[in-house]
Parts: C-alpha cells; sequence; structure tokens
DNA sequence: GTCCATTTGTTGCAGATGCAACATAGGAGG
DNA sequence: CCTCCTATGTTGCATCTGCAACAAATGGAC
C-alpha cells in the first residue's frame, strides 16, 4: 500500500476555509476595534495610540531606556522611532539624555508633561477599551486571548525587520 | 436586602485583565500577520493588499461599481478609495467609467491588467496567508472566527465614519 | 418650477511614512 | 595602532495620508 504522493510534498498552498475566515475577521474586527479606540482619543484631542505606548514603555521601565530597547516590543522600526521620538520631544513629552555607555545613542525619559499625558490619555483609552470590547464575556476574551497568542509569530518580531 | 449601588450604576471604566489581555493580543499578532503577507507580497514586487482588495472586490461584484458601495464593505473612507484609485488607474489596473444614472459618480471596472495582477498576487498572497496563520489548526481557525466576529462591530462601520 | 439640505466624490495643504543612504560608534582581528 | 564589519540612529526625498474645504448632482419641500 502506497501513500498519495501529493501528501508528501510540500504544505497546501491555498488556505483552507476556516482559515481564510480566519484571516478576514482578523483584519476586520482588528481595525474596527482599533479605529474606535484611535477615534475615542482624537475626538478627545489626544494624539494616537503609539504615543501613548512609548510613554507607558518608558514608564514601566522605570529607568531612561535606549530606543533599540523600546523598538522591538513595540514593534517598530528604528527610523520610525526615531521620528516619532522628535515629535514627541518637540511637545515636551520625553527627553533624549546621553547616554555615557555607548556614545551612537541615548537614553530616552519621560518628562512630568509626558507622565501626565499617558495619565490623562488612559482615563480615556480605558473605557474605550471597555467599549470596543463589551461584546465578549471574560471567558471568551481568555480564549480569544489564548488562540491569538498561538496563532503569533510574536517573539520573533519579523514585522519590524523584514528581510 | 438592598443591592449594592455600584451594581446599579454605569460600566466598568476600567477593562477587565482577560479583555486586556484580549486586547493587547489582538493588536500584535493582526499587526504581526498582516505584516508578513504584506511583507511577501513587496518582496514579490507586488503592491499592497488595498490593491488586491479593491480589485478583488470589483471582480467578485461582476459589474461596474459605485465607489461608494466599494467603501463601506472596503473599510475605508471616500477620500482614501479617491486616490488609491487614482493610483490603480495611472497604473492602468481600474477604469472609471461614466455612470448615466448619477453624474456625480461613475462606475469602477477593473481592466485586463487588473485581473491578472489581482491573480499573480494571489499565487504570493494564499501561500503568505498559509504560513502567517500556520500555527494554528482548522479547528481553532473555526473558533478565533467566531469569537473574532462576535466581538466586531463590523455591520456598523464605525471606523470608516468616526463622526 | 425654485430652494436648500444631502449625497457623492475630489483636492490643497500640512504632516507622516517608507526606503535607501548616511553618519558615527563599538568591537573583532590583525 | 589600523582596518573592517556590525550596531545604532538619523535624514533626504518621494510618496502617502488626514483633514477640512470644495464642487457638482440629487432629491425633497414648497
Amino acid at each position: 500500500m502506497r501513500l498519495q504522493q501529493s501528501q508528501l510534498k510540500t504544505a497546501p498552498r491555498i488556505p483552507s476555509d476556516p482559515i481564510q475566515r480566519a484571516w478576514i475577521a482578523l483584519g476586520r474586527v482588528s481595525q474596527s476595534v482599533q479605529c474606535s479606540v484611535e477615534n475615542a482619543l482624537k475626538d478627545a484631542g489626544f494624539p494616537e495610540l503609539s504615543w501613548y505606548t512609548v510613554l507607558w514603555e518608558l514608564e514601566r521601565a522605570g529607568k531612561p531606556t535606549r530606543p533599540k530597547d523600546l523598538a522591538i516590543p513595540l514593534f517598530i522600526l528604528p527610523y520610525q522611532l526615531s521620528r516619532l521620538v522628535d515629535r514627541m520631544e518637540k511637545e515636551g513629552l520625553v527627553k533624549r539624555i546621553q547616554c555615557k555607555e555607548d556614545k551612537r545613542g541615548h537614553m530616552l525619559e519621560p518628562t512630568a508633561k509626558g507622565f501626565a499625558l499617558r495619565k490623562a490619555m488612559w482615563a480615556i483609552y480605558a473605557p474605550a477599551m471597555e467599549e470596543a470590547m463589551k461584546r465578549i464575556t471574560n471567558t471568551e476574551a481568555l480564549q480569544l486571548a489564548a488562540l491569538l497568542n498561538k496563532l503569533g509569530n510574536i517573539e520573533h518580531v519579523d514585522c519590524a525587520d523584514h528581510g
């Protein structure tokens, strides 16, 4: 008895119907909820979520942090972060402070204004997230997170350094 | 016996931990898989997914279609579509043909080159999607799609027309 | 018919983005 | 020390984007 040759070859080229459904739902739903939160922030006169995330990561680190150490968790390219920091620095939200150990780079640190903005944004961000996610229960949210994390390539950030 | 007042008031302002986990996973994973597919197309010398999607929607409609009838399913603002069509028309992928019934607008129709491009892109898109989604099984994909669709505000597209 | 609000789509402009090239520092090998 | 390769960030330029203002056509009220 011989196996069919097709089963010995490479993986199928056409995604199965379930995979396609998941792909489409993922694209549309993530865009939808992301947009609704971004819009809430914008309507409240705040900058976009990426500003929040930078401030949050800096605050969470609790100490001055190199851009390169932020870029990976933030899922962002070096030059994107460079310009994002330019804008945030111009608004007085973060400081670039010289780095003794490595004169190429610098450390990033939120200012008092940066801390304050992050906190003020959270007052909008949190209820907007709640609203955007209200259609699922906590149990479903855990299932969803588990499935997404299984799906995700996270760890090896292949978005930020596409070859 | 009286109910606690807090239970009678508005919804909680701080998302629960499961909701936050789902929110974070959704953002990161969707970005990750989206990027990997976009990168595959780019590496193959193709334009971005939104071009594919326009061509696909037109092809699926099977007849010349108004921009407004595309904007909603595509989840895109009128001016974004207007300029996207500008670029695609310049590349000879779609045609704007005059609309008899409503002289404000026009119909969009893919050209032969447009059909060909969509097909060629699918040859990259399909395996890239397969690759990006390979960590979950078909069963999991169905669960994921179901959860996402429950979560999603889809139908009422509140991204495209934020007030 | 005329008038006005709404729908449909485009555009000027300022700002943001991607890419590739650049600058500078660090580190390995001689 | 000098040389070369890599790591870290930045920048010039062309393109893309968001916003608000605009233009033109429709449809309904009168």
